[in-house]
DNA sequence: AAGGCGGGGCA
DNA sequence: TGCCCAGCCTT
């Protein structure tokens, strides 16, 4: 049985020869900006790296530092998150930046309870601020570092984040730098030890693994227990003024697509909304069904129909609004390609460093 | 303890 | 199609 110790070194030195060349990664004077770590940990939360690359820069240029965070207008944030799903994860990043100014200076606390009760930063966020950018030892457990913990030592069973927190804990206390090997730690489990096809061959642990002993590295973790997805019926209408304008409404502030603009549009659980209905909830002249399509998130299967209709007046919440300014907007993917569907394709805000 | 919350890529 | 992803918050 290998120590912690050197469990943790191998991680460390396979991750100073193996690590990635990521954005938030990079350094000035070798310290991490822990603003910019900040946002990149929120991004990532739920969200694969590939992902995140395409937003992180511009999200960065628009806004570099707390303060500009802080100071930006709610839309903006969101239009600079939109198509990157959790959008809550947007306004509590705002709210954290303003938490941030007003009572920690505009710098990132330190202290790991101080973290912690910042809005959307939770146990495994804290963590890794405090110990990738600060080198505190203290443990961070993810989706990576819970499989990779369990195949270490053949737990089987679904993720035991319990006994994976225990784990971690440990083995970071004894690291001899704790930075290096939770991050390591993450990037094993990112690129070598994946849920699927792993790369033993590769792995720093390999010797000391008790799955990879016993050829079970693909069972471990049994998989989650799944929950059914929900149906959800939505009926949009598209109408465009005579300036090329489009009539939007905000989404409430929770829920799905919280706060997010959006064609008018009515959901319904059990069946799609009737089109009187639809007529008497968005008075009009005239009203035609152009098309139709799925839209599944991890939670929900959404049965979109497209309507565009004509003679439309604003009012109730709903204004014209410009194709640019709705670009601007934080605006679904679904509802992308609700526009799309009448060959409206919004400018995309993914481009950096405009 | 469980459920809600996006979206895309992959087997 | 099902599963997973640098989780968090509410009930």
């Amino acid at each position: 049985m290998a120590s912690n110790r050197k469990i943790t070194s191998l991680v460390a030195d396979w991750f100073g020869l193996h690590a990635r060349a990521l954005p938030w990664r990079r350094t000035v004077r070798g310290r991490r900006d822990p603003y910019v770590s900040l946002v990149s940990e929120i991004m990532l939360q739920q969200t694969q790296v590939s992902r995140v690359l395409e937003r992180f820069d511009g999200f960065i240029d628009r806004f570099p530092t707390a303060q500009a965070l802080a100071d930006a207008p709610e839309e903006a944030v969101l239009g600079a998150w939109s198509g990157l799903g959790y959008y809550r994860r947007a306004r509590s990043l705002q709210a954290a930046a303003r938490v941030i100014c007003e009572d920690h200076g505009g710098r990132v606390p330190r202290d790991l309870d101080d973290l912690i009760a910042l809005p959307g930063v939770g146990r495994y966020t804290a963590g890794a601020i405090c110990s990738i950018v600060f080198g505190q030892p203290v443990p961070i457990v993810d989706g990576n570092v819970v499989r990779v913990l369990a195949r270490l030592d053949g737990i089987d069973g679904p993720p035991d984040h319990a006994r994976s927190w225990a784990r971690a804990d440990e083995l970071a206390q004894q690291a001899k730098t704790p930075a290096l090997f939770n991050e390591g730690l993450m990037e094993l489990g990112a690129t070598v030890c994946t849920p699927r096809n792993p790369r033993c061959g590769d792995c720093p642990l390999k010797t000391h693994c008790k799955a990879h002993a016993a050829c079970t590295q693909e069972q471990i973790p049994s998989p989650k227990p799944k929950s059914k997805r929900q149906v959800l019926h939505a009926s949009s209408m598209v109408a465009i003024d005579g300036r090329g304008r489009v009539l939007v409404e905000q989404r409430p502030a929770d829920g799905l697509w919280g706060g997010l603009w959006q064609v008018p549009t009515v959901e319904r659980a059990s069946k799609a909304v009737g089109l009187r209905e639809l007529r008497d909830l968005f008075p009009c002249r005239s009203i035609g069904r152009v098309s139709a399509f799925r839209f599944d998130t991890t939670h929900r299967e959404v049965r979109f129909v497209v309507y565009k209709a004509i003679g439309v007046r604003a009012g109730g919440g709903r204004q014209w609004m410009t194709r640019r300014g709705l670009s601007q907007l934080g605006v679904s993917n679904a509802q992308r390609r609700v526009l799309d569907a009448v060959g409206i394709e919004l400018d995309s805000c993914v481009r950096s460093g405009t």
